[in-house]
DNA sequence: ATATGTTATTTCAAGCTTAAAGTTTCATAT
DNA sequence: ATATGAAACTTTAAGCTTGAAATAACATAT
């Protein structure tokens, strides 16, 4: 899904149109790349792998809407995923003494170990499939998108 | 669903893997944006919004095989969101002569009209989200990001 | 203590998405 | 003509995603 409309098109907005879908393009490509390579060899998903990236950085667990807020998904997404985590085995749901609305979720021994074996491959992979930019090229790209977040986060 | 792991380590493909966190969590950000508005401002969805977009590219009409292909999604997928369209009067089969397999699908008249108005506005608001991007350093993000591209079309 | 509002999370309905399987039509070789 | 395979599309099952409604627990003001 990353169309856009009239790229051809001239106009004072033309320049940030043609970003966008070229942004777009570029981030479903690698995308479905890395799903389909999650499936076949790990049997697994792009949203289960994140939630567990998340964790991983966070060995003494997230709340429910830490996650939310740091993946940029929903609430009740996040519950789904997690569901099917524990379900997995991958992640537990611990209760909190002090305020019971909430639950600290974090990944299991098993979880961990099987998460740096797939972050591992997954590295890989991005350093293949963005394999054409160069390092310092990336290192260039990467700091105009950080500038575009922190000002992005200014506003809103 | 934009985590990354580990985007703090340091290591050789370190650049390529923020890099890579930065794109997902940009366009993420700013697709986001973009639904809410869509459904606010024209109770409608970006996968319907990217489906006009194509056709309105081509007159002519589009094979379901082309949209799918252009959209960077699956066959199934574009027929659900077409089925959908075609419901609400924006766009319209037409069975060919030729192959009978296939069926040209094409905007209305309404569905063009509509998308006309959309599409003004989504040029705008993309122009206020990517506003802090001025259109010189566009231009170059735009560069890099295409010849990524077309460097990926080349293997795959 | 009780009411009122806020916060954290889950549930729900609708829609999007994929991969895989199924259908129909076309193309090609015998 | 008939079989065999390929192509275009749809259907299906499972999972992802959102926004909104529902639930439960906490916080605050009376």
């Amino acid at each position: 899904m990353v169309a856009g409309p009239l790229p051809t098109r001239s106009g004072p907005g033309k320049d940030r149109l043609r970003l966008w879908i070229r942004l777009l393009r570029a981030s479903r490509t690698i995308e479905t790349e890395l799903r389909e390579r999650l499936k076949k060899e790990f049997n697994t998903t792009l949203p289960r792998f994140d939630v567990m990236a998340a964790l991983y950085r966070s060995p003494e667990g997230m709340l429910m809407s830490d996650l939310s807020r740091f993946l940029l998904v929903s609430n009740g997404n996040v519950t789904g995923i997690v569901d099917r985590l524990v379900s997995e085995g991958l992640v537990a749901r611990a209760r909190r003494n002090g305020d019971r609305r909430t639950s600290m979720v974090r990944l299991t021994e098993e979880g961990s170990k099987t998460f740096a074996v797939i972050a591992a491959a997954h590295e890989g992979w991005i350093g293949e499939l963005l394999g054409t930019v160069s390092e310092d090229e990336a290192r260039r790209l990467t700091g105009m998108l950080t500038s575009f977040r922190s000002n992005w986060e200014g506003r809103e």
